[in-house]
DNA sequence: TCGATTCCATAAAGCGGTTTAGTAAAACGC
DNA sequence: GCGTTTTACTAAACCGCTTTATGGAATCGA
């Protein structure tokens, strides 16, 4: 069982050759006649040869590996970016290692070592945190080897895919203006972080052209995960009178403020709309199912691994980031608004066929 | 930038001593006077200088890393399991290397070549699909390195870490029953994988406790993925009558009937109830909130992870596998059976308030 | 038949660490 | 002051593979 492993001079011996010429051969950069690469064949087949992957990177100077950070990889919205990434890396002929960072930039840090020490070749960086200073600066030690996904690094030098997140909020505001709404709450991520500044801002900006000034308690931050959003979300039932609507930054807050509501005994929508942000599949099966800004979300993990596998590749930085486009995807969490006193606890009164979604046509987008 | 990075000999000569001096001390395999170790402290730190990963792997013969094949890491449930076992690997100094299947035997074949080759050290593996001899071959090779989670490979000789499947397809099929169900249908994972068996053996136990024998056509394979779940579930509202109850073998193909359901007009669970498995924390704000047999998910995770460790620091196999507990977690998708003709469709009727959880009490679990 | 190619291969030097065996010098014991 | 131990280090082999430089034998052309 511990046997110790065939080595390519086991090879080399078996089949009467120099481990040089085996190596060659089995590397294609060198031709040998028929007769001779059969030998090697079989003797490969005979021990069970298996080059040794250390041995080959160490000598060819790479590892033939990219790495993944990401805040939680069992959370859904990373796992699905994780998914992709893995899909792009292995028709590249790349591993893909995933670490969880959990939002710790000790971490994350640790992943730049992993680059330093040749472990990995790349890396795809996805942060939820602001950074002191610390990223960037390990970023730009290793320009050319690292791309930021889905939340930017301030002052970090490399290619960047972003989605637009300020048209997004401004789209989830308007359409719940669009349905008569004015007292429209807005709890997104962390105050410092570029994702949730840019949604508040489209917030703002659309709520400012419908002439309406949001007081500083309208805006509630919290974390993009489930947890520190359930506890948040608690401040808006506090509230009186209630907002008539609430524009959560993720889907995991949208899911906090819901699960919230439940707990309230508020109904959504008829109680309170609400809109989320991600898109994720699952919104559809919620109840009631999740009116959502949709993100290209595997695009995301898609584009990402594809600029390094190009970087490693020798091609050029991209230059400026890349913004892909939100679209609203209607669900059922939307409604006009109820006229409320604030106080009034009414029974819910979702019924999953009225807005539930056809099999094939998951929502509407917009 | 792609500047050659500085080695053990750059610090050693930095720091006037040999290499074997310097590495000796960095592992804490040698003292050295306080004056020595300041010199190599500060030469690494002018330097820069990590250690190679390859270099130091190949010469110690060990990679340091761990790996795990599920089928789809974007799969919420794989992902709960792959962050727990990254998490327990991190802990004790490894790495963990993630990849997915996509349930390609090929694929999963692949991942014991980078066992043989070195890359990984351990590996463990989540396998979804019959196995047709190849990959109980492949781990009875690398025996004492190979873990298996959650599902079986007939005639693998590993340790192997289960829930009990049997007991929970009886504990959903006994709710049902004991709620006022007779027609009781099952649609549960493939037919040849272990889970499915035991989970429909379970249905059949309690079924046959109840004096019911059922037909072939309450049995329905499809897989555990929502995508083919949903396909599958379009017979069940083809049968006329209609079932008064679904048990489904996981929660994924709980939402392909819930799906279904919706794109039917039958309400959930007035109009038909519904058991999952797997108690996926989603389950909660699903609409209605799915009862169903919750498994220890993350101590899937963990316990696989821990044993593969103990393994590679030299412990012995445990020899025979081990079954964690389910337990049946009530939400809102079941109720006493409807009275239908098996044609009339009736109005969903399900209100988000009856049984929607408590924040702090998520289910019930009996 | 002789020099030039072409073909088939190999020796040896890395890649960047770790580790074993060993040694010179200092400190110690008596 | 001499043997012994301890301290402080080093030389060199090795991990398993790749690659560059090289070279002998066969073939070819004239």
């Amino acid at each position: 069982m511990l046997l110790k492993r065939p080595t390519i001079s086991d090879v080399a011996r078996r089949a009467g050759l120099s481990p040089a010429a085996v190596s060659r051969w089995l590397n294609g950069s060198m031709r040998l006649p028929e007769a001779t690469g059969d030998r090697i064949r079989s003797a490969v087949e005979a021990l069970g040869y298996r080059p040794h992957a250390q041995a080959r990177r160490l000598s060819q100077g790479r590892s033939d590996t990219i790495g993944i950070v990401l805040p939680d990889i069992s959370n859904p919205f990373f796992a699905l970016i994780a998914g992709e990434a893995e899909r792009v890396a292995t028709a590249s002929g790349l591993d893909l290692v995933i670490w969880s960072s959990r939002n710790l930039i000790a971490r994350e840090l640790a992943c730049f070592d992993r680059l330093a020490s040749g472990f990995i070749d790349g890396l795809i960086l996805i942060t939820n945190h602001e950074d002191d200073g610390r990223l960037a600066a390990a970023i730009n030690q290793h320009q050319g080897r690292v791309v930021i996904v889905d939340e930017d690094v301030r002052g970090a030098l490399a290619p960047r895919f972003f989605v637009e997140n300020e048209t997004g909020g401004y789209q989830a505001t308007q359409h719940l203006i669009d349905r008569g709404h004015r007292h429209i709450l807005h709890i997104g991520g962390p105050s410092g972080v570029m994702s949730a500044v840019e949604r508040g801002k489209g917030w703002r900006r659309a709520l400012a052209e419908a002439a309406i000034d949001p007081p500083a308690s309208w805006h509630i931050c919290t974390e993009y995960e489930l947890g520190p959003a359930i506890a948040a979300a608690a401040a808006i039932f506090r509230l009186s009178p209630r907002p008539s609507a609430v524009f959560a930054g993720s889907d995991a807050i949208a899911l906090g403020v819901l699960t919230q509501a439940r707990a309230q005994n508020v109904a959504v929508p008829a109680g309170m709309s609400l809109v989320g942000f991600d898109g994720m599949p699952i919104n559809d099966l919620l109840g009631p199912p999740l009116t959502s800004i949709a993100q290209p979300i595997d695009e995301l993990g898609r584009l990402g691994a594809e600029q390094l596998v190009r970087m490693l590749g020798g091609a050029a930085e991209a230059a400026a980031p890349i913004w892909l486009p939100v679209a609203l995807v209607e669900r059922g969490s939307v409604s006009v608004p109820f006229q409320n006193t604030g106080s009034a606890r009414q029974a819910p009164t979702y019924r999953a066929s009225r807005n539930g979604p056809a099999v094939d046509q998951p929502g509407r987008v917009t």
